[in-house]
RNA sequence: GGGCGAAUGGCGGAAUUGGUAGACGCGCCAGACUCAAAAUCUAGUUCCAGCAAUGGAGUGUGGGUUCGAUUCCCACUUCGCCCACCA
């Protein structure tokens, strides 16, 4: 007797559809199109885990149930290899990132073919190629051009052990998200791209996305709306101090003004008797990492010295500084008003200010309205080595230039020690023969910031329509019919990089370069896959479950993505559960089993069979991979029980064939069946017998076998009900009224 | 502090629009096959009572709406995630 023997099918099938090029995309096609993508992954040393695993396979599951029904697919693959694990390993070992990169990604192309996804391969990019970071400098010009790149000298977030500036969306509670230290505020001049020119479009168009209510909502809260007043305060020698609020009617009740730390007008304010006091506040409040302004909520502040009229009561307030209030956010300056809001009030309360209540509000409101946003413009500027470089040269006064779009690609130079030194800048400045670069006959010298990460992920998707054009940073042609992305899996970045994207896509619209103004439709966020034990896997737990060790052991990949589906509901976190992958080891033993070792049987088994075909279809169209595993395994049940025909058998591999693609193209090439997707027949979904559910007082009382065609004579079922023995024990012959749901089968007697 | 989500057997989960709660899988239990084990196959498995038919209870807690609530509403408890002095 044969056996399952899943590892030989598998490489079998593996060398077919690399041999025969089985899934590249056709750029011109009269099928409809579909366009899948994940998010592409950092290639890290460790290989694949079993979370990339999750999001790959819901992809595929999606491409290959898309080709299967006629679409003409796209399904590239990407890594996103710029990044500084592979730069502080060099740091560490010598091993330049140019080449652990090269390895890391060749060792995830192996692992993914072991895995029998449906790519493209021939579609295959990684941003830190040359060829790929060209364009990317090239998309910087663009924004450049337009006034959306531009450098500016602000407190930013540094992280002193990677020796970099960070975004805010890169500080997670005060703390460096790759390295964990404690980050701190420096004064630097940056790049930052002007993200808040699209604030308004970013967040109305949020609305139009057919993506997670969750993901929505954080991205509507991090560009952060509000409408309010900027209104002037006077000082008593006629200077103007701006303030924001939201509720400009409660200007009766303003008693002081309160400036952040940073503000300009600190110096103009104070005296020769508050100006130690102030200026020794402002030098530590500004100094004072984020992490202790947040453990310690308690106000505090300092009187400069100087007044102002509130424009309503004509009264003279105290103009303060505390860092409670932002530079960044508004104007940097409030109108407190300590009777409506909380923490005026503790202000106050601290420091002995009068508490007005609000006794009027102004007819003609003060000030003029004024929209702000949380959401800051996007710093892109690292001080690393291993990032794509900054295509701008300075000339000899220090003003910045852009390099001519033909010296493209700005190539990262060789060096020999990958360290950064402690003046702020990356290792670039010591490649001392690249620094020197001329433009229009100028001797000038290169930026040494790379960008942003963020920003090489920030139009990857487009180059998937024509990876390897050399004349542009995607094809117009084959954008247009690729694109928007149909959609779009990942468990990550639900701002940065979901917002980056957006508004690349919009700028691009704007300059004519594509023809859509939102990039991903339909987005699938995936949850995490944890340990057995429910905690987060991690190298120093030592409860990391290695994917190819699970198709090693001898499950094979077609166990490992129907166990990932069937796992329980994509879009929520799961536990990894040994003994249940046994189980989908059986479940396609089972399959196995009667399409090589069972005997056909002469059986009718059309209701079953058209009842399983519509049922997966539409739990995979509704992204519910967990319950369509789960029909195939009662299908496959019921044929053990009542025995299958070769039909049967078809529309069990076929429907099999996305989460078990290797054993499911086996079974039919035994079965000399093509792929295509089965059709159900409405016609065979009815049966002779229904079963009609009894109800009394909306409790189970009996269940009645009719003829389906008696579920339209409410009476004839009253009557059989009525005389079921145990439908009369409760009734008691004292009927109030009966309920008839035809949809439901279900009679409930009310007494 | 604010926002969002979740809570169902021994475990993961199912119930898609208010209509038979517990599909499917794990585990457990019994049987078949075997000298035996593994593998495989068959049957059972929410809890309580009962040989059974069947009855009672039951979807975090307390209330409400309804003929009927895991599903809708109100209050609460616990957990998770995100944001966090944004005026």
């Amino acid at each position: 007797m044969n056996r399952y023997n899943p590892l030989a099918i598998e490489s079998k099938w593996q060398k077919i559809w690399e041999d025969s090029e089985a899934f590249k995309a056709d750029d011109k096609s009269d099928k409809p199109k579909k366009f899948l993508a994940e998010m592409f992954p950092y290639p890290s040393g460790a290989g694949l885990h079993v979370g990339h695993v999750r999001n790959f396979t819901i992809v595929d599951v999606l491409a290959r149930y898309y080709s299967q029904k006629g679409y003409n697919v796209l399904r590239p693959f990407g890594y996103d290899t710029f990044g500084l694990p592979a730069e502080n390993y060099a740091i560490k070992t010598g091993v330049s990132p140019q080449s652990a990169t090269a390895t890391n990604v060749a060792n995830f192309r192996n692992q993914l073919k072991k895995l029998g996804y449906a790519i493209d391969w021939s579609r295959e990019i990684n941003t830190s190629s040359p060829e790929y970071y060209k364009w990317t400098q090239w998309c910087f010009l663009q924004l450049y051009k337009k006034g959306l790149a531009y450098q500016k000298e602000s407190y930013q977030w540094w992280c002193p052990v990677d020796q970099t500036v960070l975004a805010n969306e890169q500080v997670e509670n005060g703390h460096c998200w790759r390295c964990g230290s404690e980050v701190e505020k420096k004064k630097l001049k940056q790049w930052f791209f002007k993200i808040t020119d699209y604030a308004d479009e970013l967040l109305d168009d949020i609305d139009t996305l057919d993506w997670p209510d969750k993901i929505k909502i954080m991205q509507k809260n991090w560009i952060g709306k509000s409408t309010g007043a900027e209104i002037n305060f006077e000082t008593e020698d006629k200077k103007a101090i701006r303030v924001f609020t939201t509720r400009p009617d409660t200007i009766y009740g303003a008693t002081f003004l309160v400036l952040a730390p940073e503000h300009p007008l600190i110096k103009d304010l104070i005296n020769d008797n508050t100006r130690k006091e102030v200026e020794d506040y402002c030098r530590n409040a500004i100094k004072k990492s984020e992490i202790e302004r947040q453990e310690n909520k308690e106000k505090t502040g300092v009187f400069t010295g100087s007044y102002a009229i509130n424009p309503a009561t004509k009264e003279k307030i105290p103009i303060w500084v505390a860092d409670y209030v932002l530079i960044g956010y508004g104007t940097g300056a409030i109108m407190a008003v300590p009777a409506g809001d909380d923490r005026d009030r503790e202000f106050a309360e601290k420091f002995n200010l009068p508490i007005v209540e609000i006794t009027q509000v102004p007819k003609k409101p003060f000030g003029t309205e004024k929209t702000t946003y949380r959401m800051r413009d996007w710093l892109i500027s690292r001080q690393r080595y291993w990032g794509c470089p900054i295509p701008i040269a300075y000339d000899k006064d220090g003003n910045a230039h852009p390099i001519p779009e033909d010296q493209l690609p700005v190539m990262i130079p060789e060096v020999a020690d990958y360290k950064p030194d402690n003046s702020g800048h990356s290792a670039l400045a010591k490649a001392t023969d690249w620094l020197k670069v001329t433009i229009s006959g100028k001797e000038m010298i290169r930026e040494t910031d790379t960008l942003d990460g963020y920003a090489c992920s920030s139009w990857y998707l487009w180059r998937y329509a024509s990876p390897h054009d050399t004349a542009n940073a995607w094809d117009p042609a084959k954008i247009s019919y690729w694109s928007p992305l149909d959609v779009y899996v990942g468990g990550d970045h639900a701002v940065a990089h979901l917002l980056y994207i957006r508004f690349w896509c919009k700028f691009f619209a704007d300059e004519g370069k594509l023809p859509f103004r939102e990039p991903i439709i339909k987005l699938l966020y995936n949850g995490y896959i944890n340990a057995p034990d429910g905690k987060k896997m991690s190298k120093s737990k030592g409860n990391v479950i290695d994917p190819l060790d699970v198709i090693n052991d001898g499950y094979g990949a077609d166990t490992l993505r129907t166990y990932e589906m069937f796992i329980g509901p994509y879009d929520q976190d799961a536990a990894w559960n040994p003994r249940s992958v046994g189980g989908v080891y059986r479940f396609l033993n089972r399959c196995w089993t009667l399409c090589f070792e069972a005997k056909l049987q002469n059986v009718k088994n059309e209701n079953i069979r058209h009842k399983t075909i519509k049922k997966v279809t539409e739990d995979i169209e509704r992204a519910a991979f967990n319950t369509a595993i789960s029909t195939l395994m009662e299908y496959v049940n019921e044929l053990y029980k009542v025995g299958a025909n070769e039909e049967d058998l078809i529309t069990l591999a076929k429907l099999l064939k996305p989460f078990a693609p290797h054993l499911a193209s086996e079974m039919l090439e035994q079965l000399s069946a093509d792929d295509s997707w089965p059709e159900y027949n409405e016609k065979y979904l009815v049966t002779d017998m229904a079963e009609v559910v009894i109800q009394v007082n909306g409790k189970l009382r009996a269940k009645l076998q009719i003829p389906v065609e008696d579920l339209d004579n409410q009476t004839k079922i009253e009557q059989l009900a009525l005389a079921d023995p145990n439908v009369q024990k409760f009734t008691n012959n004292n009927i109030k009224k009966t309920i008839y749901i035809k949809k439901a089968k279900l009679l409930n007697i009310v007494c």
